[in-house]
DNA sequence: GCCGTTTTCGGCCCGACTGTTTTCAGTCG
């Protein structure tokens, strides 16, 4: 089993305790654990091998001893046992917000309502509104998250398709035959959200590959199978495309699947406008003879323009800008200098300041931003003014102690429902650098909402706004704000807006973060990350940056220290 | 269920907001 798995199985063992109206804190244990799991960079079959397992803090004799059950026999008999006793739907129904396992029990014990559909046909008879504690506005709620999920089914956040493709990719690249292996489509463009994951795999032999592969753990159901061609449905759900390819037309392959149909239709025309032909099985010339390909960027040669990078590949005007030498220089992961979104463990964060600091280190960055939690974020342990001082005085001892990496005290403080902030202007001008980002009353007007963010914007001492919209993929639409008017806002003030890296967030999203960038404000990405394994997801918030077409030159992150804090007008010393 | 300037069991947990009420339970970040 895999971590993820195991984490998944940690939460259902939650989900349905809670629902059994077990011991709030041994609920909470269960999730605590998987959280701290999650988290983890190592693999917690090694870590149970090896016995550093019952070292992870969380993890106790008995939540030990379940995940001992599941990686021996695959499964835990917990589990086993309450998915038997509570039909699987209740845990959906207490994931829609505004419910919890009160409203899902009232449900269940007054209408019987097991799973989603019933919740959504109750609904619209017009029988929840009756219940104890319910009325029309709830109703019509649960109505709006179905039909949401519903257009959102069988779509995957990025993050776990590529976990899946590192799985299966992990998995070829061990056969000798196997030259080459690419995750294709929507995955390699770095879309947001995926429906499914192709892979195209590069060898002369697939028979035996293909009988292999069919009995990876990971695979659910084999929906279809020819000599060249695999549809698999995986036990994460998410459905599975393995195209294998002769290493001579693997790039015409690769080409083919990596851009959107648009992008494709573009590049054949052009190759015919160059003399050549194009099709997803090679290049061939005015004679029909087949050019010998080695690589993508040969293709984009060949056809007698710029190499594409897939993040561009959707057919918005790249390949004009590819034929006359003009792509922009997209922002990559060598220019960024630091991270500026973070939150060690004197908030919310799993780590102490010196295992981020080691694992910056790691990542080949010059500074962090290390931006935990202000006051009243009570939940996530915000921190007071008194330990936000403690605080920057111990960070300050550490700046000292490492001379390597420059850590900047920073803090996510708080934009309140008025605008106001977390802390007073006299604390926040301690700081290094100050993100401000809306927590709390997220169902407040349009009018409101931007009005409470674009003061923050106007505080100076407010160098960023996190997560802008709130949108959480999947889960939780954007919170009702004018995206147009606050970047207006940020662009008086000279205040920069983030790009938040998590996955479930990406937040500016693309289209966002560009029409920003259009009007003269400046980026930041931070990711966000409340332990170690999230500092990795830079990757997510740079894709952001690559397929909104920007550059190095719209971000904090690329400034060195002593640059970007003159820029933040702070001394440097 | 986990943890402990630990050895045995008590403490862990937070307050604002919402939609429902007409004083508050349930949910959420």
């Amino acid at each position: 089993m895999r971590n993820i798995e195991i984490v998944w199985a940690l939460k259902d063992i939650a989900n349905y305790l809670e629902f059994k109206g077990d011991n709030y804190y041994k609920i909470q244990a269960y999730r605590k654990a998987a959280r701290v799991l999650a988290g983890s960079p190592r693999a917690i079959r090694e870590m149970y091998k090896d016995g550093t397992l019952k070292d992870v803090p969380g993890v106790g004799k008995n939540i030990l001893s379940k995940i001992g059950e599941m990686l021996e026999n695959g499964e835990c008999s917990l589990l086993q046992r309450l998915r038997s006793e509570i039909p699987p739907g209740i845990i959906e129904i207490m994931q829609v917000p505004g419910l919890g396992t009160k409203k899902a029990r009232l449900f269940y014990e007054n209408l019987n309502i097991k799973n989603l559909d019933e919740l959504e046909q109750a609904a619209r008879k017009k029988q929840i509104r009756v219940l104890p504690g319910m009325g029309a506005k709830r109703e019509q709620e649960i109505l709006r998250y179905i039909k949401m999920q519903r257009k959102n089914t069988g779509i995957f956040l990025l993050s776990l398709a590529r976990e899946l493709a590192v799985e299966f990719m992990n998995f070829l690249e061990a056969y000798p035959c196997v030259s080459d292996v690419f995750a294709a489509g929507s995955v390699r463009r770095w879309n947001p959200l995926v429906k499914d994951l192709n892979l195209l795999v590069s060898t002369e032999f697939p028979d035996d590959l293909i009988l292999d592969i069919e009995k990876h753990p990971l695979v659910d159901e084999v929906l279809y199978r020819d000599k060249h061609r695999l549809k698999l449905k995986t036990i994460w759900m998410i459905m599975l495309d393995i195209i294998i390819i002769p290493p001579a037309s693997f790039y015409p392959a690769l080409v083919k699947a990596t851009g959107n149909e648009g992008h494709w239709e573009a590049l054949c025309e052009l190759a015919v406008r160059q003399g050549v032909f194009l099709d997803p099985e090679g290049l061939y010339d005015e004679r029909g003879r087949l050019i010998p390909i080695t690589s993508e960027k040969e293709i984009y040669r060949k056809i007698g323009i710029d190499y594409i990078p897939p993040e561009m590949r959707e057919n918005r005007g790249e390949i004009s800008l590819a034929s006359s030498g003009d792509l922009p220089v997209l922002l990559d992961k060598k220019h960024i200098k630091g991270d500026l979104h973070m939150h060690s463990n004197w908030s919310d964060g799993k780590n102490s300041l010196e295992e981020l600091v080691a694992k910056a280190q790691e990542k080949g960055y010059s500074y962090v931003a290390v931006t935990d939690h202000s006051q009243s974020l009570k939940i996530a342990r915000g921190m007071p003014v008194e330990k936000l001082q403690k605080q920057i005085e111990y960070i300050e001892y550490l700046n000292n102690k490492f001379k390597e990496l420059t850590i900047l005290s920073g803090i996510e403080v708080d934009i309140l429902s008025d605008g106001s902030l977390d802390y007073p202007d006299d604390v926040l001008s301690r700081l290094d650098i100050v993100v401000a980002s809306v927590h709390t009353a997220f169902k407040q007007d349009r009018e409101k909402m931007t009005a409470r963010i674009i003061s923050a914007i106007k505080n100076p001492h407010v160098d960023i706004i996190g997560h802008l919209t709130g949108r959480i993929l999947g889960y939780r639409d954007a919170y009702q704000v004018d995206v147009d008017k606050v970047i207006e806002a940020a662009a008086e003030y000279n205040t920069a807006l983030e790009i938040n890296a998590s996955p479930d967030r990406m937040d500016l999203s693309e289209d966002n973060a560009y029409r920003a960038v259009k009007h003269g404000v400046m980026l930041s990405i931070g990711t966000d990350a409340h332990d170690l394994r999230r500092l990795g997801e830079i990757d997510y918030g740079i894709s952001v940056a690559r397929r909104a077409w920007l550059g190095p030159e719209h971000f904090l992150n690329t400034m060195d220290a002593s640059e970007l804090l003159n820029y933040l007008g702070r001394d440097y010393d």
